[in-house]
Order: C-alpha cells, then structure tokens, then sequence
DNA sequence: CCATTTACCCACCTACCTAGTAGGTAGGTA
DNA sequence: TACCTACCTACTAGGTAGGTGGGTAAATGG
C-alpha cells in the first residue's frame, strides 16, 4: 500500500472544506465529526498544510481553517507528495535515496523510473475540483 | 512506497535466473552472491514462487532452482502481486478490505479505482524478457 | 555408507512506522 | 470573563519490514 491514512484523510479534510463555505473559517471538530475521523489525529496532520500555506487557521470562536487557494488550483499529486513526504513506489526513489551500487546496472531501475512519472503525472492532473465533481470517474 | 525489498528481491532472482544457466539448476548460494542479498531473507521469500509454480527446486549436490517457462511468459505485474500480497494502493482496495461505509459517497474512490488499474495494466505488460534487454526503458 | 551440498522449515528479533490518545497552552471572540 | 479554536509536545500499543540462527530432509559424488 502506497498512500497511507495520512494523504487519504488530508485529501478528504481539502475536499471537506471546499464544500463547506467556501470562504470562511471552518473548525477542524465539525470536519472530523463528518468524515468520522478522530480530531486529535486530524490536528496532527495538519502543521504540514499549514506551513506549506494550503490552508490557513485561525484560532478563537467563529475560527477554523479555510483554503487558500480555488479547489482547482490544487493537485492531488501536490497534496500527497506533502502528506506522504514521497510519492515512490520503490526505495532507491525516494528523495533521498540510499546510494544504491546497482544503479549503473540494475535491470529494474528504469521501470520503476517510468512508473514514479506514470503515478506522479496521474495525480498532478487531477484537482480538488475535480473531485468534488459528482462525474468524476478518474 | 508501494513495492518492499520482498517484490524487488525477487524480481532480481528471476531475472538472475533467466540469464544464468537458463535450463539447468542455479543454486540460491550464487544468486545471493550475485545479487549481493541475504540468502536466508532470500530463502524466505521463494516459498511463495515454488507453492505457485513459478520457479521449481531440486535438493543436493547439482540442485538449486529453475524457471518453470520461458522469460517472455512471465509478467512482472504476477511476480509482484504474488509477493507483495497485492498491488493496492489504499487499504479499501486491497484482497480483503476492511468493509467502508463510506464507500458509495466516497470522492476519493474512483480515483484510486483507476490509479489501481493503471498500476496492474503497466506492470502487466512487462515481462522478465523485457527487463533482460539492454534497451528496455520502461 | 558417508560427507557434502542443496532445498526447506521454524522460531525469533530489532528497529521503525502507523494510527492513534492525552493533556496541555496560546490566541482570539462574544 | 467564558468560551472556543488552533496549535504544541509527549506518549503508546500494535504491526510490519527486513532480517538472523539453527536446524531437518533430500539428493549426489566418492
């Protein structure tokens, strides 16, 4: 399995909120509560999207996290490479990756070099809006 | 990351056995060596390929192991679903998955359904005989 | 018959990761 | 002042990855 709960929750939280009033602030309890997720590990998940500016919060009553940007203008792929810290399918593709001795002749690298771009160019060519979309089909 | 040492271990093995010695016996002593992996992690690992017939051993001296039919009759997509269990890329897709309730309304599904399928399809369509050739870029 | 070689089987182990929980503090609003 | 919400730190149970060690069973050469 390649995408943990992480990037699975976090994608729900994204949509979850551009459904929801698009322009105000939305508190993380009633988006837990709807996509029945615990708020203690939502709340822990969270500080990547903040510091990479994809939401923004704002404490205190009538607070809570709004998008920064238009559904369209976020990638799935985006989302998860930040969620995930990766999106490689194999070890020896990871951001930083163990010096590998085989690379020169490895017979497998350049499939798993072809798949990393399959995977990532499928998730970078999808949106938020697309999801939110009742059509979508991929 | 999607694939473990287990499916790319043994993708090696297969390969190192299809280009060493093609009919006769190859024992794991010398493609451990070659492929510079613990025989006895290896050794764990071919259970699931003798129990499925992809690869047959015989005991003792001469003995080792061999491919049951020619590189070009192997898809890299069986190898890997065998080892790795499955090639699901989210728990809700897996063999068994955890039933859902979420599932009819989810805005996530279909898109994992067709990652999920394009994942199969590309590793379907490679074999062993692919990755022995020089120029095979994926 | 015996030593050697090989497959094959089983128990165990360590470090790390996942998916949480608990208990706060800081900032902001009515 | 009461309340709400973001935000921070620490902890933990359970599982998995990636092994290691110690054997036994089958086959062969001498």
């Amino acid at each position: 399995m390649i995408i943990s709960t992480k990037g699975r929750y976090i994608l729900r939280v994204m949509i979850d909120l551009a459904e929801h009033c698009g322009d105000c602030y939305v508190p993380m309890k009633d988006v837990a509560e709807r996509q029945d997720i615990s708020l203690k590990y939502l709340e822990k998940l969270l500080p990547v999207l903040t510091k990479n500016h994809m939401i923004e919060g704002v404490h205190g009553k009538g607070g809570g996290y709004r998008l920064t940007r238009t559904p369209e203008k976020y990638s799935v792929g985006e989302i998860l490479r930040l969620t995930e810290g990766d999106l490689a399918p194999v070890a020896c593709l990871e951001c930083d990756p163990k010096p590998c001795v085989r690379t020169a002749e490895c017979r497998t690298l350049p499939m798993w070099q072809k798949f990393t771009g399959m995977m990532n160019d499928y998730f970078d060519g999808i949106t938020i809006a697309d999801l939110m979309r009742d059509d979508f089909e991929g």
